[in-house]
DNA sequence: TCTTGACCTTCCAGTTACTGGAGAGATTAT
DNA sequence: ATAATCTCTCCAGTAACTGGAAGGTCAAGA
């Protein structure tokens, strides 16, 4: 399919689409005419980037990850090692995140009663 | 305290310390000499920003979540519907990284026995 | 007192990850 | 046939830092 097609399909921006071809990110094949052809397997690494990207994760972690899938050739334990550190980065984002759901949970729930302390939870913002 | 205890309290750069600072986001009070001087409230700003910058907010985003502790003047009603839209998009968040760390989990367990798929789990990355 | 070294300042240039627009060719719709 | 809508590349600009130069401040030691 072409680019935009593929932009629709991973909702991302036809040009951010275009700057992973760039970068090798994610090289479409090309048409006759030079148009960017992608595969269903690029549509999936771009929802892919949508999704890592939006939670935090750098491009060079993106391209990192992604390589878990790609290279065949890798050692198992090396693959088994690198997931497992991002593993470990993942917990923590999700920990940071739970806390400020919560911090802003209450801070919502302290507006029920249109009644708000002057300064509320800061210190609950700035994490434990 | 002077930038660079703030800095190492708050776990950002002093570079990055400056920085919110030429951007308003956290601006402290300055010494008869120029140097800037942090408060205690001011590094939980900043602790704040750190948090919120790696889980994927953007600075302005961040700047609006600052605003709910700041702007004192502001209804409730408002500081609800701000917070309640955050929250939402914290809790997408949380289970997009839910569902990352449960496909690198299954890929690292997978080459527990030294064998791994041709091409594991691309799809599950690709989200449902 | 002088000076060394670790701090602080501003300013300017470079990086990452886009984002917008110009200019030109290809394709599709009427 | 022609207008609208793609697509391409290239170049410039933005967001959020990041590094380095040039210079001011300050506490400790010779």
């Amino acid at each position: 399919m072409k680019i935009q097609q593929a932009a629709t399909l991973s909702e991302l921006p036809v040009k951010t689409v275009r700057y992973y071809d760039e970068i090798e990110l994610v090289s479409p094949d090309r048409q006759d005419n030079g148009y960017r052809f992608y595969s269903d397997k690029d549509i999936e690494k771009l929802r892919f980037l949508g999704r890592a990207r939006s939670l935090g994760f750098s491009l060079e972690d993106c391209r990192q990850l992604l390589s878990l899938y790609e290279d065949k050739n890798r050692a198992s334990s090396e693959v088994k090692s690198i997931a497992e550190s991002k593993i470990l980065e993942i917990e923590a984002k999700l920990i940071e995140l739970q806390s400020l759901r919560d911090t802003l949970t209450k801070l919502a729930d302290s507006c029920s009663g249109d009644e708000r302390p002057d300064c509320p939870i800061l210190e609950g913002l700035a994490g434990n």
